[in-house]
DNA sequence: AATCCGGGGAG
DNA sequence: CTCCCAGGATT
């Protein structure tokens, strides 16, 4: 949880994560819908896809112990450099220095190290240097003293130089030149996509509410396994409604004579990622199956048409049943009622206008 | 070696 | 807004 995480943000993840699977056993064994649902939020979640690996690998290989040994323990899927080393350390007293992103800093500016820190090159020199440094009889106190230092004083910005216990060692104090270190890459621009969402409405009178349709996310990739409203990418200048329609017709396959009300606008919803933007319109559509006329059977080889090749949002799709009626044999599409919502782990974007989407249910 | 992979807190 | 976080996997 905490790879490239802060630890303020990771706390409340945390203790909800133990008090959910309290054992190895019990992560082990988990649903990956659970699993997610309890990192929702969190980011990154290929960690906990790996985590649970790691745990069934332990449980089935391992007898359910953690090796205490930095080899063994670094083959672990999700287990690099540091996390082998800084478990190794503070767990099981191994002399292993852990080189994150504090550590760095600190190193940094100790030896004015002008390499950039996220240059592969540099990597082996800042991990040769915290290796020099690292404390035999105490490597888990020496790694955790390194990166609280980082983190609480030798700060990214203003750091607390004035009241820094190793001052007197730091060649960048000496030469006034904290403000140099460390040295980063110069960044890109990220660009910046638009979206549509298509919100699927249809009555349950048999559960005496309304249902929603959501998709899974293919279990790798951005946004792994997670669920989210079918969208898709759309050409800034074309028409949403058209697009939507569009979208309706192509990718959810509706049967032709059923009816698919006008899509409404809901909302739009902004969301940043690493290295891209998306500007999402969120459209609401009441699907209403026309009960007394058969459903067109449309051939999937024919009938599906590849869209999204760059791999957006939805990603690469796979071949998909030709009628949405037969999607909910399909485990990647689901009819949902709204007041179910909340038991599936969502993606930021959905979760920052499932609000209203639940409010669906008593308009 | 470069890119992908989230979300939020701090300034 | 920008920066960056107790990084790792993939290509």
């Amino acid at each position: 949880m905490l790879q490239q995480t802060q630890v303020n943000t990771v706390i409340d993840y945390y203790y909800r994560f133990l008090s959910k699977l309290p054992t190895i056993y019990h992560l082990a064994e988990s649903e990956l819908d659970d699993l997610l649902k309890i990192w929702e939020g969190l980011g990154y979640y290929a960690r906990a896809r790996n985590l649970r690996k790691a745990a069934q690998i332990v449980v089935t290989e391992m007898d359910g112990q953690v090796p205490a040994d930095y080899n063994f323990f670094r083959q672990l899927p999700g287990v690099g450099d540091y996390t082998a080393a800084a478990v190794q350390s503070i767990a099981f007293g191994q002399p292993f220095a852990a080189v994150d992103g504090n550590v760095k800093r600190v190193l940094s500016r100790l030896f004015r190290i002008i390499e950039p820190v996220n240059a592969h090159k540099s990597q082996q020199i800042f991990q040769q240097q915290a290796d020099h440094l690292l404390s035999a009889n105490r490597p888990g106190a020496y790694n955790q003293a390194m990166m609280e230092l980082g983190a609480t004083v030798c700060r990214p910005k203003s750091p607390g130089c004035t009241i820094c216990p190793v001052q007197d060692f730091c060649q960048a104090f000496e030469k006034d030149e904290q403000g140099l270190f460390p040295v980063r890459p110069a960044k890109k621009k990220i660009p910046q996509y638009r979206l549509i969402c298509l919100v699927v409405v249809k009555d349950d009178a048999a559960l005496a509410t309304k249902s929603v349709l959501i998709t899974r996310r293919r279990p790798d990739g951005l946004l792994g396994g997670l669920w989210e409203f079918p969208n898709r990418k759309i050409d800034p200048e074309t028409d949403r409604i058209a697009a939507c329609q569009q979208f309706a017709l192509e990718e959810l396959e509706l049967p032709r004579n059923s009816d698919l009300g006008t899509p409404i606008f809901l909302t739009q919803v902004k969301h940043t990622y690493t290295h891209f933007r998306v500007v999402v319109d969120v459209f609401l559509s009441y699907y209403q199956p026309c009960l007394t006329s058969v459903p067109e059977v449309l051939d999937p080889e024919v009938a599906y048409s590849p869209s999204d090749k760059d791999g957006l949002l939805q990603e690469d799709t796979e071949l998909k049943a030709a009628s949405l009626i037969d999607w909910c044999m399909d485990e990647s599409f689901r009819w949902v009622a709204i007041n179910q919502l909340d038991q599936f782990p969502f993606t930021g974007v959905a979760n920052k206008f499932l609000p209203q989407v639940r409010q669906i249910n008593t308009a």
